[in-house]
DNA sequence: AAAAATACATACCGGTCGGTATGTGTATTA
DNA sequence: TAATACACATACCGACCGGTATGTATTTTT
């Protein structure tokens, strides 16, 4: 039988990636020791050497196996599944504000990553640019499709606000972070919310 | 005459707040080391910690005499001071585009410092709270003026059209950072100045 | 001019960092 | 079942970090 398992190779392996997204969503990437994501996930320096090159590896790992797919569950899959794009994304932008405090402060992973480590080496840059521009592709075809379908304006240039409805959402997330009363985060998803509608057909 | 200079305290301790706001812009607070601010500034810890109780310290002044004069110059004043305060809007979000690639990838440092040290200590929240804050109560007011004057629509609802902008802004210039081709960035900015002209009276 | 305060420079410390070398138990292969 | 490859744990390293203690030249005060 070869199926028998080992220690658990795969297990530990995304043990280590989980412990490391929460903590590089927690302090950074740059900030957060190998150590503290050893800890959280019970593991020694070992284990990350046998899974990953190095910090970096790990990094890269995070980003295609926890991040990527966290930004496409929350912001790209559900408004290309829903009837009404737009309905879909108005909703998501309102539900912002009422997130946990804790969740606020965290902020989005893309976008703190985007921030902080755009400017190292080109594994990141490229891994952000991709899932950007897939996240404006895929945007841009749903805003088309609603346009089809009558309930986006026709006037409206698909891809240009994707692009700036991207721009912008992640502008949101970040203005929340520091944020300590919701209010001013209330009015910025207002007035997000209300470009959104202007986007409808009169 | 007690006006004869020492050795020119005032000078080296702007030459400390200078040589950390360019290497804090590059590669964020966090990384950042004191040797390296002290090697850009030619000076030692000794210099350091005689103006300055600690490294953080060194921040605040760095986001109180740069950053936050270095936004207000940029995006608050001249918006106010402009007669068309929507124009003057409009031409600096075109004007993003065309700023050299160094300057695109270095990013707004407000904005980098937010996504960074903003689940820190209060200290930075409440600077940069400060700041967004001053900028969106000025932004309104000259929406609202633009406004009595005709240049922007009536229905505009100036708090929260203020609030979206900033958040946008910082949106956009955060989307900059690891974009290598300005491709998007361009769709982006066209996106953003087509929602800034929909602000106009028809 | 002597004394005191200022404005730094130099030397050094403990702690933490990413990374490596090596040891060892476990699972797979032969 | 013996040999081998795998999956870690342990111990350790040099580099760098923020911070301190102290020395000293330069101003300012008396």
């Amino acid at each position: 039988m070869t199926k028998t398992r080992r220690k658990a190779p795969d297990a530990t392996r995304k043990r280590l990636i989980q412990a490391a997204f929460s903590e590089i969503h927690e302090k950074g990437f740059q900030p957060t020791g190998l150590d503290k994501i050893l800890a959280r996930a019970k593991l020694t320096k070992g284990a990350v050497y046998h899974h990953f090159k190095n910090k970096t590896d790990l990094g890269y790992a995070v980003f295609d196996e926890v991040i990527d797919p966290w930004v496409r569950g929350r912001w790209i899959e559900p408004i290309h599944e829903a009837a009404d794009p737009l309905k879909e994304l108005i909703a998501r932008v309102k539900a912002v504000p009422k997130r946990s405090g804790k969740e606020l402060a965290l902020g989005c992973p893309l976008n703190n990553l985007i921030l902080e480590v755009s400017g190292l080496e080109s594994g990141f840059r490229d891994r952000m640019n991709g899932l950007l521009d897939a996240w404006r592709v895929q945007l841009a075809a749903d805003l088309k499709r609603g346009q089809r379908d009558g309930c986006v304006r026709a006037d409206v240039r698909p891809a240009e606000t994707a692009a700036f409805v991207v721009a912008a959402l992640e502008g949101l997330v970040g203005i929340a972070k520091p944020a300590s009363d919701v209010k001013a985060l209330k009015q910025t998803v207002n007035g997000f919310v209300g470009y959104l509608q202007s986007l409808r057909p009169a």
